[in-house]
RNA sequence: GCACCCAUAGCUCAAUUGGAUAGAGUGCUUGACUACGAAUCAAGAGGUUGGGGGUUCGACUCCCUCUGGGUGUACCA
């Protein structure tokens, strides 16, 4: 028997042969007749074909009367007869298929390992070379809750992109260019300061942090020492050793910081390739764009028109065009961002770009994208496919941007340690027999995978709320609930002493009652999620899924003893708490989280 | 002014991209531990999907309009 990761690509490539292959068909569904196959309510079966509805108001007939046609010819087909069970026709004309419980069986049988999936999902993507520009921290500056989402959102869609066949480059296109490194190098020469006295990354950046704060405002007050800030940017542009030296000490001590944030939410990235490392590939944009006449002289500054799209259109009130050159005669972020896509292009051979951000910036990559496909087009350069990713803003529970009591934002480093404190805080209380470094090592698990989870389960576009006490509460979607599952089928390991026999369930018999095949059912689901969670980039597709999973699963656990002195019995629930565990490691490990044998 | 995003149960969120009776969690009411981990499960109440119109066999989803929030509007990134 042939088993599919999707059944319903099965059930869906049935029905489009048997069209093109029997006249009958053929005549009454077309050519192009989707099936559009989905998963359905338990209630009428495993899957549906909702496709015959608009065919049938399209040609004129009954939606039924076409439905009928069909279904014998499905029925005595053998495309799908080793699958389905039953095919059932209902309401106005939706078509109902059911799996066979043998099919199921050997389903669950021969996915059992995280490489079984994969062997499958490596294909969707087909190794596309995929650039991913994330989390793009800003430099000299600590990390504070805006750095969390594209952090974690970031991360979960790399995993996901890699899990699914794409070849990814992690790029950390940093801001290390910008106008505040005068003012930190004017400061740090006003203090006479050596940065080489902090031998802790996170203290020197805290100091950094106060330089730039203070020289703002001393800027302000003081009209001379702007321009002092101003020359000694310039200085370093110039390339001169010691703004340079200053330049690459304050770089060094902001990489350093932000690696250890990665390394505690489990963050990674293959390049980091800021805006410094474009400063001589910035020319060769304004030559081509000014040859190609796309881009153009406007009160001084070198700017693309897009006046197709309405708002940026010249003749608005306010004009509002893509200014790619300062009228200064410097760079910005339109120029390096320009320069990285070619970049990209050139040196990664990246046939797919993701840029991943806050909503805000949605303007920016519109014009970047119009942009790129007409200088693109008049190169004939090959342009990759591009992607924004946004998301909302996170939101305290007084339901605007969270901030601290004092109305600052809030450091990353203190909210993480803050989940890590209040996890502890309660796997001590159900623990405490546990050794102390071991309930150190399960709340950084569970308090970072709460903080994380929290991010990734509601939908990416939206502004959520941020609550410590709902994603830490261990009740409802979130991570704890899930976690706690994966340690509770190890408790059933355990007890059954099986740890040796779960690679080879070969005893167990078909399912049998009406929770084992929910629980089934809900575990065959799995690609389905992964697939709607790859085809938007939107995580939550996916955490959604598995806690619906754990959900079945606890269910059923409650009702079903899986330790049973019929070996038959005993096994088939063994190979259900097995996979329910595969795909909950697998699924969490996909979004970025990481889980625990116990808690 | 122009453009984009949002509004779903008291609260926090879903809804398979236009499908069958809009679902979860939380909170509230009630029930299940001599039990493979109760950090769990089962049941009940709770809705004019911001208002109004339209398209469709079918609309939370698409179109128009109004109300109320948020964001962006060239030389910051």
């Amino acid at each position: 028997m042939e088993i599919s990761l999707l059944p319903a690509q099965s059930i869906d490539k049935a029905i489009r042969s048997l069209i093109g292959s029997i006249p009958e068909l053929s005549e009454a569904f077309g050519e192009v007749f989707d099936p559009i196959i989905r998963s359905s309510d338990p209630k009428f079966g495993d899957y549906q074909a909702n496709g015959i509805l608009p065919l049938a108001k399209k040609s004129g007939r009954n939606p039924r009367a076409l439905a009928e046609i069909l279904v014998p010819h499905l029925e005595a087909s053998e495309l799908i007869a080793s699958s389905i069970e039953k095919i059932t026709i209902a309401g106005p004309g939706f078509i109902n298929f059911t799996l066979k419980k043998s099919y199921m069986q050997a389903w669950l049988a021969h996915f059992s390992s995280e490489e079984a999936f994969k062997d499958s999902t490596k294909d969707w993507l087909g190794q596309q070379t995929t650039v991913i520009d994330f989390p793009s921290a800003n430099t000299a500056k600590q990390a504070h809750i805006g750095h969390l989402r594209p952090m974690v959102i970031g991360e979960a869609i790399a995993r996901i992109l890699e899990f699914c066949g794409a070849q990814t480059v992690r790029d950390n296109h940093i801001g290390d260019w910008g106008t505040n490194f005068g003012t930190l190098i004017m400061m740090i020469k006003k203090e006479k300061l050596e940065l080489s006295d902090y031998r802790d990354p996170e203290e020197a950046l805290i100091e950094l942090d106060r330089l730039y704060k203070e020289g703002s405002n001393l800027e302000k007050e003081d009209p001379k020492l702007r321009d002092i800030s101003r020359n000694e940017l310039l200085r370093l542009q110039q390339e001169d050793p010691t703004n340079l030296a200053l330049w690459d000490a304050i770089i060094e001590i902001s990489n350093q910081a932000f690696e250890h944030l990665f390394k505690q939410l489990n963050v990674r990235t293959d390049v980091t390739l800021g805006e410094s490392f474009y400063k001589d590939k910035v020319d060769r944009i304004y030559e081509e764009l000014e040859a190609t006449k796309i881009a153009e002289m406007s009160e001084g500054a070198l700017v693309v028109w897009h006046d197709e799209v309405k708002k940026f259109s010249r003749g608005n009130e306010r004009p509002f065009p893509f200014n790619i050159r300062k009228k200064d005669g410097a760079s910005n972020y339109a120029s390096t961002d320009l320069a990285t896509l070619l970049y990209r292009v050139e040196h990664f051979k990246a046939e797919s770009v993701i840029y991943l951000t806050d909503a805000r910036q949605k303007d920016h990559f519109e014009q970047l994208f119009l942009t790129s496909k007409k200088w693109f087009e008049a190169k004939q350069y090959t342009l990759p496919e591009l992607k924004h990713i946004w998301w909302g803003t996170i939101l305290g529970t007084d339901n605007k941007p969270i901030k601290t009591k004092s109305g600052e934002s809030i450091k990353l480093q203190s909210l993480l340690n803050e989940a890590v404190d209040r996890a502890l805080k309660v796997v001590s209380e159900k623990n405490p027999n546990l050794p102390k470094d071991e309930q150190m090592k399960i709340a950084q698990a569970i308090g970072i995978g709460a903080l994380k989870y929290a991010d990734l389960s509601s939908n990416r576009t939206q502004d959520y709320m941020f609550d410590w006490d709902r994603m830490l509460s261990f009740e409802g979607n979130t991570a704890p609930y899930l976690l706690y599952v994966i340690a509770r089928i190890n408790s059933i390991f355990k007890k059954a002493a099986c740890e040796d026999t779960l690679d080879n369930l070969s005893k167990a018999t078909d399912l049998e009652t009406t929770l084992e095949i929910d629980l089934a059912r809900k575990i065959i689901q799995f690609p389905l999620a992964l697939e709607q969670a790859l085809s938007d980039l939107r995580p939550h597709f996916l955490c959604t899924y598995l806690f619906e999973l754990a959900g079945t699963f606890n269910g059923f656990y409650n009702k079903e003893k899986v330790i049973d002195p019929d070996p038959t019995i005993q096994e088939r629930r063994l190979l259900l708490c097995h996979r329910t565990q595969l795909i909950l490691k697998t699924g969490l490990g996909i979004i970025g989280i990481e889980t625990v044998q116990r808690m």
